[in-house]
DNA sequence: TAGATTGTTAATCGATTAACAATC
DNA sequence: TAGATTGTTAATCGATTAACAATC
């Protein structure tokens, strides 16, 4: 029932959340209008890039006034599926894990990490930041009850691989991978890849050959 | 002393510290050949990509053979500094910090979490994962006797523009920023974002809407 | 030599952005 | 109307990749 948004760039699509999240600051503070260079100033992107975007879903906003918040507002919700909830799943508690677990991602959101899996017997149990930890034995069962298609995995890089091909048996088709390993994947499963150590280097690398 | 690198496009960089990790594996692993093709299988980027990238240094191979590991490794130790230790710092010890900390990237690495600063004092004056913990008034006296140009910083989003003018202000060059603040900065200072929220929005997106 | 694989050419693709007519 | 700001055109830019001559 969606209307064709395959033609949407991919570029777009993932400023989409930073768009809505503004937004939302926008609303509640008040105010009812923007414009595509004041929204440039607060996410950095440029206007021309804003407009842009916006009008790949159509005439959003009034020549000579800009955007209507609310309108705007609603829109993207619809778009991003804001009303639904999306079950997530953590994998790898482990530094990085527990903290994602705490800093509980979700705030005000459409996300909930509602599990948690490791293998480790000691934190299988317990509970951090209200999301229960199970041992990874039961992830078929459980997510085959829950509804889960994202996972967040945070392992250890030796056992990505074969921790990721149990779970895309388990029927995952979203990974949120923070694991220096390259993952294989089945064709129909996507894999975002966020890669700490190399964002690191490469930062510096910049900062060493491309003075600004 | 450089060689004009200028024109390496950022795409080919930010792959730099990916290939040279896969490559240290390599050379751990006893291998001394490899091709563009194996490469490609194990960092899951298309071959003619890693061909063109390495000749933006030259010709590093040799055809009907591929590329020699060793030297392949030490030409790119001297482009990414791997020599020299970069120190880094981190800002704000919550969550997320705690995990870097502890996580601590740098394993096997040219960079090293020197120090950490939040404004907590039940925090000041401890060491997580050998590094120890100041306060962020102490900042600009204590990078200043350090050397350190690169800031990880995870401190809470509302603080997050006030504190990057206070680490601009002490001389940093580059911020890694862990916030999902867009921080304004002077020109000469680098900053790379990693919006956590909004990867993890992005992903769902395409997965709803992009199917595979 | 025969086989393999590079380095590069040339085409394609996707994303960005300046500029401005349209129009509220 | 005068002023502001959109939505879109057209140009530019940066990155990717198929294909293949060169050559080890």
């Amino acid at each position: 029932m969606d209307i064709d948004q395959t033609k949407i760039p991919q570029a777009t699509a993932k400023r989409l959340p930073l768009y809505y999240r503004f937004l939302e600051g926008l609303q509640a503070s008040g105010k009812h209008r923007v414009s595509s260079s004041e929204l440039s100033e607060a996410v950095k992107v440029d206007s021309a890039t804003i407009r842009r975007d916006f009008s790949y879903f159509g005439a959003l906003g009034k020549k000579g006034y800009g955007y209507n918040v609310n309108y705007l507002l609603s829109f993207f919700r619809k778009t991003l599926d804001q009303d639904e909830l999306t079950k997530v799943t953590l994998v790898g508690v482990g530094n990085l894990g527990t903290a994602f677990l705490n800093y509980n991602f979700s705030k005000s959101n459409n996300t909930r990490i509602e599990m948690a899996f490791d293998v480790d017997d000691s934190k299988v149990g317990n509970v951090i930041g209200d999301v229960p930890i199970y041992h990874l034995d039961e992830f078929k069962e459980r997510i085959a009850n829950n509804n889960v298609e994202v996972v967040i995995l945070t392992v250890p890089s030796h056992v990505a691989q074969p921790i990721a091909d149990q779970l895309v048996g388990a029927g995952i088709k979203g990974i949120l991978n923070f694991t220096p390993a390259r993952l294989s994947v089945p064709d129909d499963v996507r894999v975002h890849h966020i890669d700490l150590s190399v964002e690191l280097q490469s930062l510096i690398y910049f900062l060493k050959h491309y003075p600004l």
